[in-house]
DNA sequence: AAGTGGTCTAGACCACGCT
DNA sequence: GCGTGGTCTAGACCACTTA
């Protein structure tokens, strides 16, 4: 099945190791060899040794310090790996015809529960921006969003009737740090009206608060249609 | 204008490429120059820049593929990375004290929902548990959790009431596959009593798919107190 | 056919953090 | 102090993919 390769590779070397593991050849809370001795041992270089244990480290099987060797997690620290597309790629991966609709785009001050999440100035100017995404006309996403005036000035200029505020953002401010956060809230009247569920349903929701250095950039809440599931292999 | 460091790293180049990607000197869908160009622009091995490159490329900044180059993404592939923690560890984090409940361990055959879910062969057998996770007395999580004993044969010696499925579970399998969903899911009557919450209230649930191989191992519901969010930083 | 990234070798120096 | 991993160099061959 293999190539016939005669060198150990470090993709050889992590399935050789995650079977020690699992196999239990290495118990949990152990110490493996060091690099050079393994090395040796799979007849490669210690260069090729390190990338293997540096990505198992990584991927959260190993744990890896200086003097004190690496040693096998007891428990591994599996990681999800969610990748966050855009809307409309959303949609379209799921074979649906991707439709926006702006709600309302207005200038207002920041609201106090806003000023304090983003630690913003009292009442600094912010572009309050709500909008739709369907799916084949069907609601897929309703989007509440809040953007520092300050931090991206042009966005006063910008039409939002024409293009979504996530769209227009990824192509003016284009580096960033983001807080992503998963929660169920409820569908109130405004919501159930947008989305189409009956008041009370329960509304996977995302929240991304975005920085540009330390500069609070914006804050979008994201509802999503009844029964969505946001889903990953580890 | 750079630290007084006179060897370029690639933690160097990484932060050097993701200013010029920030600032537009390198615009998206744009070809970086080759990695020798770049190696010589940096006064160090094409290795080096390789191993920036390739960590960007991780992150989802940029697309490298043989003869066609590197590529600037013009919408990163953000991904959120959340670390799944044991409950246990979860609660002791927060400052909690962690307490476990057993509700219920039987055996019994799958369900057809379940059969179809994890394509069992129909009425295998199941060994179905059902627990509470509290923090400080306070309810936590409600586990909801079907091993399939063909799978995991030692579950039906397993002793549920002195330690957490999972924790056995992880002791027990050492390694497997990892499918998890996150939804919004709505308390019912016995979910409301377990998690002390009124009928009908949002409730963020996770749930994850294991298997060993290409086995079904356990498939487990977890569902979270109110006012629950899972955050990460990307 | 040819250019690009993918990976490996053989060696070196260094920083961290145990003991 | 000193052993371990962290990183870099200089070079080589190779695999893939596109022109």
């Amino acid at each position: 099945m293999t190539q016939p390769s005669e060198t150990t590779s470090y993709r050889d070397i992590k399935r050789i190791v995650l079977e020690r593991i699992r196999s239990g050849t290495w118990q949990p809370d152990s110490l493996l060899p060091n690099e050079q001795e393994l090395a040796a041992e799979f007849s490669c270089t210690r260069t090729t040794v390190n990338r293997a244990l540096r990505e198992l480290a990584e991927e959260g099987f190993l744990e890896r310090r200086r003097k004190a060797g690496t040693r096998v997690l007891s428990s591994p620290q599996r990681q999800a790996r969610f990748t966050i597309p855009l809307v409309r790629d959303e949609v379209e991966a799921a074979g649906g015809r991707y439709r926006y609709a702006l709600v309302s785009a207005e200038l207002q001050p920041a609201p106090e529960w806003l000023s304090a999440r983003l630690q913003l100035l009292p009442g600094q100017q912010m572009m309050h921006v709500r909008c739709m995404h369907y799916s084949n006309n069907t609601p897929f996403q309703y989007e509440d969003r809040w953007i520092v005036v300050d931090s991206v000035p042009e966005v006063t200029q910008a039409d939002f009737s024409a293009i979504g505020p996530n769209d227009w953002l990824v192509q003016t401010v284009p580096f960033t740090n983001v807080e992503l956060t998963f929660l169920a809230s409820r569908a109130d009247a405004t919501l159930a009206g947008f989305l189409d569920v009956p008041e009370g349903e329960p509304i996977f929701t995302a929240e991304r608060i975005t920085w540009l250095q330390e500069r609070p950039v914006t804050i979008a809440k994201l509802y999503f249609a009844a029964g969505y599931r946001m889903t990953t292999q580890i």
